[in-house]
DNA sequence: CGAGATTCATGTGAAGTATACCTTTAGGCTTAA
DNA sequence: AAGCCTAAAGGTATACTTCACATGAATCTCGTA
């Protein structure tokens, strides 16, 4: 290659001025000065989680509300607050921050376990130790002076649906062995119904306090979002209706405003690439696809190879027989793939397995039929767009070289 | 014609296996007194 | 003799396999109207 042919396309890059002036703005991990709309929630979760500065033990707290309704926010701010305060009169208390569902690190009691004592400065082989060797290190961790331990376990629900409840039992119960420290749940979950598949005993002493977050309505996710611009963007950057559009439509979608967030900022790197000089009602379309389509690719790619040469065996099955394909079908894909692929083949155990977790990802819709003397079988349809289906299918057709 | 038996193709639970990694421990080697 | 390194022994978590049994409606069977 010739150098510095890219050379003019680096320096135009620079000088090119950005719509943006803090991008990280509208980035969902970033938590604003500001939180609007969310005054009584807030109120809420100081008041519970408040005894913290006198080293008394908060009550346990259970978040609940739907996806990017502000649970996550609250809670960080409070806790970050929390600290602030902690700092300055020299309280003892810590705060872990857990996300559950990241795959690998805390989806089953000893990785989570391993990660609460991750957090707190000691390192953990991921395999090898016997868990109740680590809930020791914990203890002895955790015990080694007066301090209060708050640990907030974000989308726990993942985690209870992979590994059982019996991790909640065992962390209620560890107050009981810890003689100078104490520990204190806060559990975040989008699923409202979750508290009644626990088991009673677990939910009563695990959520000693409630808390539900309601949806956004269309005018505070629109009052979010100038709140976010104003630090986001450049001044008369974003055209009128942009923003009256883009919370109207995370509204209708349960009132998420994780979405308008992420719906805004895609909007704003489409304008800026196609060099506008302001954001317009039709970029947000085309960003309202643009992050369909990478949410999709980006949860399957992560994934393990098996995973992807299972989906891509349904994809091809779906390809040839149109909408419904049953699981005999796929099987038989799956092995040709497989081999074609040079991975060892799975059974149809687990392999019946796979599809199951690849419908839990939303990537796959199967459900159990019956088909009377023809047996019994998944029935599977992909739950993805044509087009992203057949991006889908390339990139994984050429991650798994077939 | 209809109630009950049969059947198919796979779902599903339990238990076992392979792999990768961990700590402990004992033995051998090196080093320094 | 003390200290260090190495390899074996004994242990665990996780992903996967094997085995065995469960499912549930279309289909078959057969007694009855």
């Amino acid at each position: 290659m010739t150098k510095g042919k890219l050379n003019g396309f680096f320096e135009s890059f620079i000088k090119k001025d950005s719509l943006f002036v803090k991008k990280k703005a509208l980035q969902l991990s970033y938590t604003p000065d500001q939180i609007v709309h969310r005054d009584t929630e807030l109120n809420s979760v100081a008041t519970i989680l408040a005894p913290l500065l006198k080293m008394e033990k908060p009550s346990n707290l259970f978040v609940y509300g739907k996806t990017g309704t502000g649970k996550t926010l609250v809670v960080r701010y409070t806790c970050d607050e929390l600290m602030v305060s902690a700092k300055a009169n020299s309280i003892p208390v810590k705060i872990i921050y857990i996300n559950c569902k990241l795959k690998k690190v805390a989806d089953t009691e000893y990785r989570l376990v391993a990660q609460l004592v991750r957090e707190l400065g000691r390192d953990i082989p991921a395999t090898g130790l016997p868990t109740d060797e680590i809930y020791n290190f914990f203890f002895k961790l955790v015990d080694i002076k007066e301090q209060i331990l708050l640990i907030v376990l974000d989308e726990i629900d993942q985690l209870i649906k992979k590994a059982g409840d019996e991790i909640l039992y065992n962390m209620t119960r560890i107050n009981s062995e810890l003689k100078n420290a104490q520990i204190s749940i806060v559990g975040i979950s989008n699923d409202l119904l979750f508290a009644d598949s626990l088991d009673p005993r677990i939910k009563s002493s695990l959520s000693e306090e409630e808390l539900v977050f309601p949806p956004y309505n269309a005018l505070q996710i629109k009052d979010i979002l100038l709140e976010r611009v104003k630090e986001a963007f450049k001044k008369g950057t974003i055209k009128p209706g942009v923003i009256e559009k883009c919370s109207a439509y995370a509204a209708r979608n349960h009132g998420d405003a994780r979405r308008a967030l992420e719906l805004l900022r895609v909007a704003g790197e489409i304008a800026e690439r196609a060099n506008k000089k302001k954001v317009e009602l039709s970029d947000l379309d085309t960003a309202e696809e643009k992050i369909e389509k990478d949410k999709i690719i980006e949860s399957v790619l992560i994934q393990p190879k098996q995973f992807l040469v299972v989906l891509y065996s349904v994809i091809e099955a779906c390809a040839d027989t149109k909408e419904k394909v049953f699981t005999g079908d796929v099987y038989d894909n799956y092995i040709r793939f497989s081999k074609e692929s040079g991975l060892r083949p799975l059974t149809q155990r687990r392999v019946s397995d796979i599809i199951c977790e690849l419908d839990m990802l939303g990537i796959i819709n199967a459900k159990v039929i019956s088909k009377g003397r023809h047996g019994r079988m998944r029935e599977i349809t992909l739950s993805i767009p044509n087009d992203t289906k057949k991006k889908l299918y390339q990139i994984i057709k050429d991650s798994i070289h077939i």
